[in-house]
RNA sequence: GCCGAAGUGGCGGAAUGGCAGACGCACCGGAUUCAAAAUCCGGCGAGGUUCACCCCUCGUGUGGGGUCGAGUCCCACCUUCGGCACCA
C-alpha cells in the first residue's frame, strides 16, 4: 500500500545524487564551450553554524536557489551552486572558555550537524566544494588578501583602465609606488617605512574597545547592551587599544557610484547610500594663533605659552578687531594656499553650510579634539579636564541618548572668524563627534537646530544670516525649540532662502551663496570644498583567539618594546597558524587572547637580527565571509586564491540571496575588499554581485495575546503563568487599554486607567473571533485581545525545528511551503496547517501518478500511453508557461498555486495520458526534488532528471477558440458574453449589445460612449 | 524625527489600469466507512432580495482626485514592520 512515503523517497534520491554526483559542476578548465551567456553563478549567504543547528529560516533562501539552479540546469545552464561555513565566531570561542572544548572541534561538530541538515533537504550544492572559513588552506588566502590590503595606498587622483576596459579615476596602487616627499626621504629609512605606514589601506590607530573587568575580557559591540555586557550585565569601560582600521572610506566614493547599475533593489541601494552618507561642504581654517592672542611675524608654533595668551583676550565680543598676527596668517594663506595639513595655529571646520559663515558666534571641538589642551586656559583648566573625562567615559550610546541635554565647556579661547574677523569663543562639547569631518563646527545657532540649542542653554549670542522664504513655515522640530530670547519667541531655521547680515553677500541664495564663498575661500587659502562620509573606516581587530591571525610582526628594541615598525609574513610563510592553548579563558586585561601565546608562537629574531613579536589581535568574523564568493569558483587551488581564467569565467555572482540583516555591513565589506582587488589586477569585474535577493524573515505562528489584572492564573511548567478556561474570563482587561512601558531598561504591560501592571498571557485561538477591526473573546465581547506573530525565539518557545518538519512531512513539503507561504522578499508567519496543506498536495500528486492500493510501487492504472485530448495539452502548456515565467520572476508561490490547478483538474481524468504527466513532473522537480525523481523513474526513465531538457510551453496548445469576455455599463460589471477568441471590435460590441442581460439596460438610453478592448472587456458609458 | 517597505475574507496570499479574493489553510455540509483516519465532492467577503435559478447594493487602511473603468495612477493622512538617528 505504497502512499506518498517521503521517508522512504527522499534518503533514496539524496544517495543516488551523492553517489552519482549528479550535481558536481566540471571544472572550468575541462570546457569546451566557455561561453560566459551559459554560465550561472547563484550563491546563498553561507550560515554560521551556530550549536543550535538550522533554523527554518535558512531553507527559505535556499529552496529559492535551489529552484533557480535545478531550473537553469534543465535548460542547459552550466550551473556554480556551492555551500559552505562562515565558522569563524564567539560562540565557539565561549563554549572553549566554559568547557574547554577546543573551538575548532566545536566547530566541526555544527558544521556536521548543518551539513547533514542541509542535505536532508535535497539542496543541489556541489559539496565538492564545500570550504569553511575556519580551513587552514582557506584562511591561508584570507591572510593573504589582507597582506594585498596591507600593501595597497589609495590613490584619488590617478587615471586608469582597469581589466573591465572602463577609464577612471582613483585607484588603490602597491605601496612602493607611493611617492616620498623629500623632506621624508632625508629622514632616511624609517621615516619612509612610517610614512608608508600611515598611508596603507590596512593601518594602525588607537580606538576605544568595550572592556569589562567583571568579565576580565574585551566585548563585541554586540555584547555590550546599555553600556553592561549582556553576560551578566556588568558595566563596561572603554579604553584605548591599538587597533587595525581598513580605509573603506577612500572607496567611498566607488562603493556609491558603482552601486547604481546593479540589480538590487532599490532600497537596499538607499541603505548603502545612507550607510556611506555623502555629503558636499567646504572645510574652513579658522586663525587660533599661537594662542588668539598676537603672533610677531612668521607662523610660530603656539607652544605651552599659547594658552596663557588666550585666556588674556577680552570675553565674547564679536566683531572686535582683528589683531595684526590674524592680519599676517591671511596674507601668509593668500600667497601659499591651503595646506593640506591645518597645522598649529588654525582650527580646521568642516561645514555644509558656508553660506552660514557669517552666522558663527562661537566653535565647537571635539573633547578628544587634540587642540583641547592647547586652548584651555588656566582658570578653565579644571573644568574641561573633568569635562573631557566625563566624556571619554561614555560610550558612544550615552552619548547620543542624552541628546535632549547638551552639555559643553567654555576652553577660554577665541578663533577669528576668516570672513569677517570676527573673534568667536571656542567650546567643548560631546555633540561634536571627533570621528567625523574634523572634529570641530563652526556653530551658527541661527540655522542648525544643535547649535541653537547649545546657544539658548549657554546663552551664546544668535545671529540670523539666512532670510527663509516668504511663505516659510517652521517645522515641527525648528518650532519646538522656540525660545525667549530678549524677551521675544525666537526659532531656529535651517532651511535655505537668502542671505542677511553676511556683508557684501546680502541677497545671494542659499545654493549661489555656497558656490562663491567656497570659491573665494579656496583663493584666499582660507578653505576648499570638501567631501565627508558618515562611513567610518572599519574597524578590523578583535581580541579573540578563533579568527584569523594577522600575517603581521611588530619589529623590538633593545628593551622588548615595539618600535611601531611592521613586518608583514612573506607570502610562502602563510598560513599563520593559530597558537596551541592550553586554556581559552580571558587574558583578564585589555590585551588580545592571542598574548596567551606561547613565546615560540609570539617571537621570532628576523635574518637582521631584529627581534620581532607577533600581531596579536585577529580578524573580525567579516574577513571570511568578504571573499568566499571567490573561493568557491575555485576552492582548491593552492597556488592563488583563485584561477585568473576561472575567475573571469564565473563572476560576478549572477545570483545572490541572503536575509536583509545583511543588506549593509557584509555587503559593503564584501565590495570595499572585492574593489582593492580589482585595482591591484586579482580580479576581472568591479563587483561581486550582480543581483541581489532579499528573503523576508519568517516569524513564529499567530499569537492571541490577552492581558490578565490580579491572581487567579495558572503556572506552566517552566513556572510562566498560564490561561486556560479554567482560570475564567473575569480577569481579562482590553488589550487596548493597555499600554506598554519601560521599567528600568524591561518592557511592562500597564492598566492604563489604574496604571497597576497587568500579565500578558496566551489564549488559545478557539477562545477568540473577529470583529471589527481587532480581535475580541468570545465570551466576553468587550474584552479585546491582541493578534500578533513574533520573530521566532528560544525564550518565546516559537522556533520551529527543521528536522521535525522533515521528519513529519518530508523535505519536499517543507521546500514547498516555505516556497508557498508568499512572496520570497517579505516576512511572515509560520503556520503549522499550511505545511499540511502542500503536503496534501504532494500527496495527490503522488496517487496522479502512482497506484497507491498496490503492493508495491507501481504506475496508477488510470496512467496510460494514450493520446491528450485538446483540454488536456491546453492546461498542460498553460501550467509550463506560467510556471516557467514565475520561476523566471522567482514568484515560486504563484508558480506553486499552477501546479496546484493542474493537479486539481487532471487528477480526477481517467485515463491520464503519460504525455501530460511526464512534462508535469519536470515543472515540479525543482521544487520537490525527491517525489519528481521518484515519480519520473515510475514514469519509465532510468537516471536523475535533473538535466532533462525543461518542458516548452507550444502557442499552438494555448489558443482559446472561445473567450469569456465581461460586459460593464457605467464601469460595472453587467454581464459576461462569449465569443469567438479573435472577434474584432465590432463583433464584440454586436455580441456585447445583444447579450440577454445588456440589451434592456441598453434599451431607451443613450450610449455616450463605448469603450471596447479586444480580448479583454466592453463597457458602455450611458445616460439618461 | 529621517529614510525604506507594507496595509486586500477568519488566516497566508492572488490579480500587464479591465470579471477583486486565484491557490492554500481554517470552518461548514455531504459521500465513503461498522466506526475512525485518509480520501473524494460541494459551500465559504458583508448585506439585501427570492420558493428557487437568479439578481441587486456595499467592499482592497482613511479622506480626496483624476479615468469610460482604480486594489493598481496622483495628493494628503493613519497604522504596522525594518533601518538610521547630535554626521555639522
Amino acid at each position: 500500500m505504497p502512499r506518498y512515503d517521503a521517508q522512504r523517497i527522499e534518503p533514496k534520491w539524496q544517495a543516488y545524487w551523492d553517489k552519482h554526483q549528479t550535481f558536481r559542476t566540471p571544472d572550468v578548465m575541462g570546457l569546451s564551450d566557455l561561453d560566459r551567456t551559459r554560465k550561472l553563478y547563484v550563491l546563498d549567504m553561507f550560515p554560521y553554524p551556530s550549536g543550535s543547528g538550522l533554523h527554518v529560516g535558512h531553507p527559505e533562501g535556499y529552496t529559492a536557489t535551489d529552484i533557480v539552479c535545478r531550473f537553469a540546469r534543465m535548460q542547459g545552464k552550466h550551473v556554480l551552486h556551492p555551500m559552505g561555513w562562515d565558522a569563524f565566531g564567539l560562540p565557539a570561542e565561549e563554549h572553549a572558555v566554559k568547557t574547554g572544548t577546543h573551538p575548532r572541534i566545536t566547530t566541526e561538530q555544527n558544521i556536521n550537524t548543518f551539513r547533514r541538515q542541509l542535505k536532508s533537504l535535497g539542496f543541489s550544492y556541489d559539496w565538492n566544494r564545500e570550504i569553511s572559513t575556519t580551513d587552514v588552506e582557506y584562511y591561508r588566502w584570507t591572510q593573504w588578501i589582507f597582506l594585498q590590503v596591507f600593501d595597497t595606498w589609495y590613490d584619488p587622483a590617478f587615471e586608469w583602465t582597469g581589466k573591465d576596459g572602463q577609464r577612471r579615476v582613483g585607484k588603490g596602487r602597491p605601496i612602493a609606488e607611493l611617492p616620498i616627499p623629500a623632506d621624508v626621504k632625508a629622514q632616511g629609512e624609517e621615516a619612509v617605512r612610517r610614512y608608508q605606514d600611515r598611508h596603507r589601506l590596512a593601518y594602525q590607530h588607537e580606538a576605544p574597545v568595550n572592556w569589562c573587568p567583571a568579565l576580565g575580557t574585551v566585548l563585541a559591540n554586540e555584547e555590550v547592551v546599555d553600556g553592561r555586557s549582556e553576560r551578566g550585565n556588568h558595566p563596561v569601560e572603554r579604553v584605548p587599544l591599538r587597533q587595525w582600521m581598513l580605509r573603506i572610506t577612500a572607496y567611498a566614493e566607488r562603493l556609491i557610484d558603482d552601486l547604481e547599475p546593479l540589480d538590487w533593489s532599490e532600497s537596499i541601494k538607499i541603505l548603502q547610500r545612507n550607510w556611506i552618507g555623502r555629503s558636499e561642504g567646504a572645510e574652513v581654517d579658522f586663525y587660533v594663533g599661537a594662542g588668539a592672542g598676537s603672533v610677531e611675524g612668521g607662523m610660530g608654533r603656539g607652544g605651552e605659552g599659547g594658552t596663557a595668551a588666550a585666556g588674556e583676550s577680552s570675553p565674547s565680543t564679536l566683531n572686535a578687531q582683528p589683531s595684526t598676527s590674524f592680519d599676517a596668517w591671511k596674507s601668509h594663506r593668500a600667497a601659499n594656499g591651503f595646506p593640506a595639513e591645518p597645522g598649529e595655529d588654525v582650527l580646521r571646520i568642516y561645514t555644509t553650510r558656508p553660506d552660514t559663515l557669517y552666522g558663527a558666534t562661537y566653535m565647537v571641538i571635539a573633547p578628544e579634539h587634540p587642540f583641547v589642551a592647547r586652548l584651555t586656559t588656566a582658570d578653565q583648566k579644571d573644568a574641561v579636564e573633568a569635562y573631557c573625562r566625563k566624556a571619554s567615559q561614555k560610550s558612544d550610546l550615552d552619548r547620543t541618548d542624552l541628546a535632549k541635554d547638551k552639555t559643553g565647556v567654555f576652553t577660554g579661547s577665541y578663533a577669528i572668524n576668516p570672513v569677517n574677523g570676527a573673534r568667536v569663543p571656542v567650546w567643548i562639547a560631546d555633540y561634536v563627534l571627533i570621528s567625523y569631518g574634523t572634529g570641530a563646527i563652526m556653530a551658527v545657532p541661527a540655522h542648525d537646530l544643535r547649535d541653537w540649542e547649545f546657544a539658548v542653554k549657554f546663552q551664546l549670542p544668535i545671529i540670523p544670516v539666512v532670510q527663509p522664504p516668504a511663505k516659510h513655515e517652521p517645522s515641527k522640530e525648528e518650532r519646538a525649540l522656540t525660545a525667549t530670547i530678549n524677551g521675544e519667541e525666537r526659532c531656529p531655521f535651517a532651511g535655505e532662502g537668502t542671505a542677511i547680515n553676511s556683508g557684501r553677500y546680502d541677497g545671494t541664495t542659499t545654493l549661489e551663496f555656497k558656490k562663491q564663498i567656497t570659491a573665494e575661500l579656496a583663493k584666499a587659502g582660507l578653505g576648499k570644498k570638501a567631501v565627508n562620509y558618515r562611513l567610518r573606516d572599519w574597524l578590523f581587530s578583535r581580541q579573540r583567539y578563533w579568527g584569523e591571525p594577522f600575517p603581521i610582526w611588530h619589529e623590538l628594541d633593545a628593551q622588548g618594546q615595539p618600535t611601531g615598525l611592521m613586518r608583514p609574513d612573506k607570502e610562502t610563510e602563510l598560513p599563520v597558524l593559530h597558537p596551541h592553548l592550553e586554556d581559552f579563558k580571558p587574558t583578564g586585561n585589555p590585551e588580545p587572547m592571542l598574548s596567551k601565546a606561547p613565546e615560540d608562537w609570539l617571537y621570532k629574531t628576523a635574518a637582521d637580527g631584529v627581534r620581532l613579536k607577533r600581531e596579536t589581535n585577529s580578524m573580525p568574523q567579516w574577513a571570511g565571509s568578504c571573499w568566499y564568493y571567490l573561493r568557491f569558483c575555485d576552492p582548491k587551488n593552492t597556488q592563488h586564491f583563485i584561477d585568473p581564467a576561472v575567475e573571469k569565467y564565473w563572476l560576478p555572482v549572477d545570483l545572490y540571496v541572503g536575509g536583509a540583516d545583511h543588506a549593509v555591513l557584509h555587503l559593503l565589506y564584501a565590495r570595499f575588499w572585492h574593489k582593492v582587488l580589482f585595482d591591484r589586477g586579482h580580479v576581472s569585474t568591479v563587483e561581486p554581485f550582480q543581483k541581489l535577493v532579499n528573503q523576508g524573515m519568517i516569524l513564529g505562528e499567530v499569537e492571541f495575546t490577552g492581558f490578565w489584572r490580579g491572581p487567579g492564573l495558572e503556572t506552566s511548567p517552566e513556572g510562566h503563568p498560564q490561561w486556560s478556561t479554567a482560570c475564567g474570563f473575569a480577569g481579562f482587561v482590553s488589550a487596548r487599554d493597555v499600554a506598554e512601558k519601560e521599567i528600568e531598561g524591561n518592557s511592562v504591560h500597564v492598566f492604563r486607567r489604574s496604571g497597576e501592571s497587568v500579565q500578558s498571557v496566551r489564549v488559545p485561538a478557539d477562545q477568540i473571533e473577529k470583529k471589527g477591526e481587532g480581535f475580541i473573546l468570545k465570551a466576553e465581547p468587550a474584552i479585546s485581545i491582541d493578534a500578533r506573530a513574533f520573530k521566532m525565539s528560544k525564550s518565546r518557545g516559537n522556533v520551529i525545528n527543521p528536522d521535525k518538519v522533515v521528519e513529519q512531512y518530508g523535505a519536499d513539503s517543507l521546500r514547498l511551503y516555505e516556497m508557498f507561504m508568499g512572496p520570497l522578499e517579505q516576512v511572515k508567519p509560520w503556520s503549522m496547517s499550511g505545511v499540511e496543506g502542500v503536503f496534501r498536495f504532494l500527496g495527490r500528486v503522488w496517487r496522479m501518478v502512482a497506484d497507491d492500493r498496490a503492493d508495491d510501487v507501481k504506475l496508477s492504472p488510470a496512467v496510460q500511453d494514450v493520446p491528450a485530448s485538446e483540454a488536456q495539452l491546453r492546461t498542460l502548456h498553460k501550467t509550463i508557461k506560467a510556471v516557467t515565467e514565475d520561476i523566471e520572476k522567482m514568484s515560486f508561490n504563484t508558480a506553486i498555486s499552477r501546479m496546484m490547478e493542474f493537479t486539481n483538474e487532471i487528477s480526477g481524468q481517467e485515463p491520464r495520458p503519460k504525455s501530460i504527466l511526464e512534462p508535469f513532473v519536470l515543472l515540479l522537480s525543482p521544487f520537490a526534488p525527491h517525489l519528481a525523481e521518484e515519480l519520473w523513474e515510475l514514469l519509465g526513465h532510468g537516471g536523475s532528471l535533473a538535466y532533462t531538457p525543461w518542458p516548452r510551453a507550444e502557442e499552438k496548445y494555448l489558443v482559446e477558440n472561445e473567450v469569456e469576455i465581461p460586459v460593464q455599463i457605467n464601469g460595472k460589471l453587467r454581464a459576461v458574453v462569449r465569443v469567438p477568441a479573435g472577434a474584432d471590435q465590432a463583433a464584440l460590441k454586436a455580441a456585447a449589445e445583444s447579450h440577454e442581460a445588456i440589451a434592456p439596460q441598453l434599451a431607451g438610453k443613450t450610449i455616450a460612449k463605448c469603450v471596447v478592448v479586444p480580448g479583454r472587456m466592453v463597457n458602455f458609458v450611458v445616460k439618461g
